[in-house]
DNA sequence: CATCGATGTGATAGGCCACTTACTTTAGCT
DNA sequence: AGCTAAAGTAAGTGGCCTATCACATCGATG
C-alpha cells in the first residue's frame, strides 16, 4: 500500500503524506496502544523529531490519519454501492458490506475516525468527513426501507455498531476459527442488514 | 460498588480482591489505555510494588479483572433472563440487553473479557468463564429460534457483535444526543434481536 | 511471648514516549 | 551564484510505566 521511497536525500520530499500512510499502516496493524510519533517515524527512517515540523502534536497527527481513513471509507462504500445495481435494498447491503469489510481490514485504523481524543480537537476536515460518510449512510438506509428517516437512522445505527462490533471482536482474537475471514464478516454483515429489513415491522 | 477501606494499618487485609476491585472500576471509568499497576496501587493508597504480591505481572492482573467481569456478566445475563418469563424469544432478547446494558456500563472492563493479549497466558479461570458464557448464551439462541444451532450461533454473533459495537461507539462518544442513555442502547439491543428473529427465513 | 513468613514500603534501574532546542542541509528564488 | 527559509538531525528533558530488591511491619503459630 504505502511506498517505500526511504531516504537516500536528506530531505524526504513529502514526509507529511507519508507520516499519514504509515501511521494508517501502522494503525491498521498494530492498534492504537502501538501508535507512537516515535514509532511512525523511525518506521519511516527519519529522526522521532522530523514529525513535528508537520504536525503539532501527535493528537493533530492521529486527526490527520483519520481524516484520510474517514475519506477512504466513503470511496470504498460508494464503489460498492454503485457495484450492487440499482435495487436499494442491495445499495444499502453493500454500503453494509463494505463498511464491515474496511473496519475488519483496516482495523484501528478505522476505529480512530472517532476516537472521542480527536473530537476536542475540533478538527474541521475531520468531522467534515465523517459527517459526509454518515450523511450518506443515512440516504441509502432511507432509500432501502421507503423514507422513513426514523426507522433509517436506527437502520443505520445497527449497522454501524455492527460493523465496530466486528473490528472489536476481530482485533481482540475472537474470531479463531479460520471460516472467520474477512469476505466471511462482509457477507455476513450484509446478510444481517437484509434481516434487519425483512423484520422490520411495516 | 467497590468498598473504600483504605489504609489505617499497615497491612490491608485483602489487597488482592482490592486491586481485582479497583482494576475494574479504573478500567470500567478510563478504559485500557489509562490501565496500569501503578494507577492502581495509588488509587488504594498503597505503594506500586505492592501489587507484585499477589500477581507476577500486569497482564495476570488483568486476566483476574477479566475472570471477574466475566463471572458478573454471566450472572447479569441469568438475572435478566430469568426476569423475562418464559417465552424463548423473550429469553434471548433479554440475554441481549442485559449484555448490551453490562458492556455499556463496563467499557473496557467488558472489553477485556476478550482482550487478545491474556488469550496467550493460557488462564484456565479466564477461559473456563468465557466458555461458560458464550455457551449459555447459545443455549437462549438456540431456544429463540427453535433448535437449529447453525442460524442461532449466526443469531449469538450478530448480538455479540452488536453489544461490543455498541461499547466501542459510546467509548468513542458516537453517541453524542443525550437520547442514547444505556437503557435505550439495551432496549435497542433487545429490539434488533426480535427484528433480526423475525427477519429470519424460516 | 518470640519468631517467622506473608505482606507492604522506598528506592531504583531501565524503557518508551512526547516534545524542545540548537544546529545542519538543501531546494528554490532572485 | 548566493541567500533564505523550509525541513531535516542529534541530543536532551521530564514524565510515566513495569518490575525488582533490600528492608519494615505485623498476624499467626508454636
Amino acid at each position: 500500500m504505502t511506498g517505500t521511497p526511504r531516504r537516500d536525500r536528506y530531505h524526504h520530499g513529502d514526509l507529511r503524506t507519508a507520516l499519514v500512510d504509515t501511521g494508517f499502516d501502522l494503525l491498521a496493524e498494530s492498534g492504537l496502544a502501538e501508535f507512537s510519533v516515535a514509532r511512525v517515524a523511525r518506521r519511516l527512517g527519519v529522526s522521532t523529531a522530523a514529525p513535528y515540523r508537520h504536525f503539532p502534536d501527535r493528537d493533530h497527527l492521529l486527526a490527520a490519519v483519520a481524516t484520510r481513513a474517514a475519506t477512504e471509507l466513503a470511496a470504498e462504500v460508494e464503489r460498492a454501492v454503485d457495484a450492487a445495481g440499482s435495487d436499494p435494498v442491495d445499495r444499502f447491503a453493500a454500503s453494509g458490506g463494505a463498511y464491515v469489510r474496511f473496519a475488519a481490514t483496516r482495523g484501528a485504523g478505522f476505529a480512530v475516525i472517532f476516537a472521542v481524543d480527536l473530537r476536542d480537537l475540533r478538527d474541521e476536515a475531520l468531522s467534515a468527513a465523517g459527517r459526509h460518510l454518515m450523511d450518506r449512510l443515512l440516504d441509502l438506509a432511507r432509500e432501502a426501507i421507503g423514507g422513513d428517516t426514523e426507522r433509517a437512522l436506527w437502520l443505520l445505527e445497527q449497522q454501524v455498531a455492527l460493523a465496530h462490533g466486528y473490528v472489536a471482536l476481530l482485533s481482540d482474537g475472537f474470531f479463531a476459527r479460520p471460516h472467520h475471514t474477512i469476505d466471511h464478516l462482509a457477507v455476513q454483515a450484509e446478510r444481517a442488514a437484509r434481516t434487519l429489513i425483512r423484520g422490520l415491522e411495516p
